[in-house]
RNA sequence: GGCCCGUUCGUCUAGAGGCCUAGGACACCGCCCUCUCAAGGCGGAGGCACGGGUUCGAACCCCGUACGGGCUACCA
């Protein structure tokens, strides 16, 4: 394949935000590109007047961006080969249609809807494909502008070829492929309002912005027939075309909301990091060798290519993304990480969004510490609360487990006045007294443990408790194990209302 | 209905006729490590949709069947 003049496109429709699968395309978009050194360019088609909009365009835009996406040409950027939104090309649509109403490759079709409805209907079409019987095709010329003249509702369909025979691609991710053309309706170019479909529409700006190779997802594949008659009738050049399959959900439907979350900002929003979406993603579909799966960007530009797109469509697996968003933040140096979680934990109100100073907890001290126990960065909001606030909430189950160890009040009393007395209130001494305490006391080193953790962290699970006393400091920790301390007795006289 | 596309462990995939006793990853199970939870290490279970060919030899090639998907709009 070619280096030379590499244009590929992404065009989404600005009728919602990014979907995974549209983002999937656009990272196999871009990676084609930057691995040719070609030209990746965006292009809104934004013809669905109706639901498209300016937040949903710059939504999108800001989601590719996430991802590491970048554009040579397109909007924010401009380029050579503007406008980059569909509907301020429609004086080119029209020319084009001009130039095949010229060539005869055009015609003006009058039927309705509905007549075209009652047409269709007649019970099974046997062996016929029961289509457009393009009868005004041969409607005289006079009778047309006449018609045209008084306004009669109209749209422009495609003559297509008599003996247009075999319509033959050669798809890079498919292999050859063919229709045989009498298949093939006369379809509609220019709807009655005077709109270009989005067959004609993407036919002629692809054509018009020189686009090499056209990568999109399976769903329009059937439409490929239709847009070669039309590149032909056009004299156009037709662009090589790679039809990557779907993404579908467990259930083997097509990926929809009912899947869970479907757009990229859910994902962003959830705590997932943009390298290992653009990592999982790009591994949906295509894989290096039998056993890369963590990779980089430079590496899917370097390696990518359209032959190792597999054909068979790829089951969502959230689980999967989990596992590899927890490798990448795993991944993380501790100040990384913690730059990451601010956000999530500013969301919370837990500290403040710029992260000058002033918070209550060092983030970048808590990360390493919650770093190989996090799929999302929003987990860490949940694992590190404990680190806020004087003292703790104590989950129930916990304090019931706390409250049946035996020697519990024993332990919360020496360990609080065995810290207490730390010259040094760090990581490693609150570690030596703790283990000391079996020494002087009746009780296993794993109650130690427990115990001193639900009363500090609230929880029978937390992060490793030394360092997460450390992190406390002295003070909070005291105050923390003479509160569960008391409870203990509160308890004892709830069970006990005699 | 018609026209297309697809089918390797539950999932993502490696495999382009002998390297396959089908490899890796996620998930799952067990063991180890261990202050809980994780992470990590080791091990396990689990698959070529089915039926015919072609060939000395087929997961790989051909045909058929089944199943899934897409398109069949004045949606994109």
């Amino acid at each position: 394949m070619s280096t030379e003049n590499v244009r590929v496109r992404f065009a989404p429709s600005p009728t919602g935000h990014l979907h995974i699968g549209g983002a999937r395309t656009a990272i196999y978009n871009w990676a084609f590109a930057r691995h040719h050194q070609g030209a990746f360019i965006l292009r809104i088609d934004d013809t669905d007047r109706q639901r498209s909009t300016d937040e949903n365009t710059a939504a999108i835009l800001r989601a590719l961006e996430w991802l590491g996406m970048d554009w040579d040409e397109g909007p924010e950027v401009g380029g050579a080969y503007g406008p980059y939104f569909q509907t301020q090309r429609a004086k080119s649509h029209m020319e084009a249609l001009q130039s095949l109403r010229d060539s005869g490759d055009a015609y003006a079709c009058f039927c309705t809807a509905d007549e075209l409805a009652t047409r269709r209907d007649p019970a099974a079409p046997d062996g016929s494909h029961g289509g457009y019987d393009r009868r005004c095709r041969s409607l005289p010329p006079a009778t047309i502008s006449s018609r045209i003249a008084s306004g009669d509702q109209h749209v422009w369909r495609l003559a297509v070829p008599e003996e247009r025979g075999q319509i033959e691609i050669d798809d890079a991710i498919r292999g050859e492929v063919r229709w045989p053309a009498e298949v093939m309706d006369d379809l509609v170019l220019v709807r009655s309002d005077g709109t270009p479909t989005y067959n004609f529409a993407t036919v002629v700006d692809d054509w018009q912005m020189a686009i090499s190779h056209v990568i999109r997802g399976d769903d329009h594949l059937s439409n490929t027939p239709r847009q070669v008659l039309i590149y032909e009738a056009l004299g156009a050049r037709v662009p090589r075309f790679a039809h990557m399959s779907l993404i579908f959900g467990s259930d083997g439907k097509r990926l929809s909301k009912r899947h869970g979350a479907t757009s990229v900002e859910a994902y962003r929003d959830d705590g997932y990091l943009p390298e290992a979406l653009l990592n999982y993603l790009a591994l949906l579909g295509w894989s290096i060798d039998d056993k890369t799966t963590i990779f980089d960007r430079e590496t899917l530009v370097r390696d990518f290519e359209l032959g190792r797109v597999s054909r068979n469509p790829a089951v969502w697996d959230p689980d999967k993304l989990e596992w590899m968003n927890g490798a990448y933040i795993r991944g993380l140096s501790p100040t990384e990480l913690g730059t990451r979680m601010r956000p999530y934990f500013a969301k919370a109100g837990l500290v403040r969004p710029d992260g000058t100073q002033g918070d209550d907890v060092d983030l970048d001290r808590v990360a390493p510490l919650l770093s190989e126990r996090m799929k999302r960065l929003s987990d860490a909001v949940r694992a590190a609360a404990f680190l806020f606030g004087d003292l703790v909430e104590i989950e129930e189950v916990s304090r019931a487990k706390m409250a049946q160890t035996d020697g519990a009040a024993e332990i919360l009393e020496a360990a609080a006045a065995r810290l207490g007395a730390l010259e040094t209130f760090d990581a490693a001494s609150a570690e030596a007294v703790l283990r000391s305490l079996p020494e002087v006391l009746p009780v296993k080193p794993k109650d130690v443990f427990q115990t001193v953790r639900v009363a500090v962290t609230g929880s029978t699970v937390s992060p490793p408790l030394f360092e997460s006393l450390e992190l406390l400091g002295r003070e909070r920790a005291l105050a923390r194990l003479a509160s569960a301390r008391d409870s203990l007795d509160l308890a004892d006289h709830a069970a006990d209302p005699g």
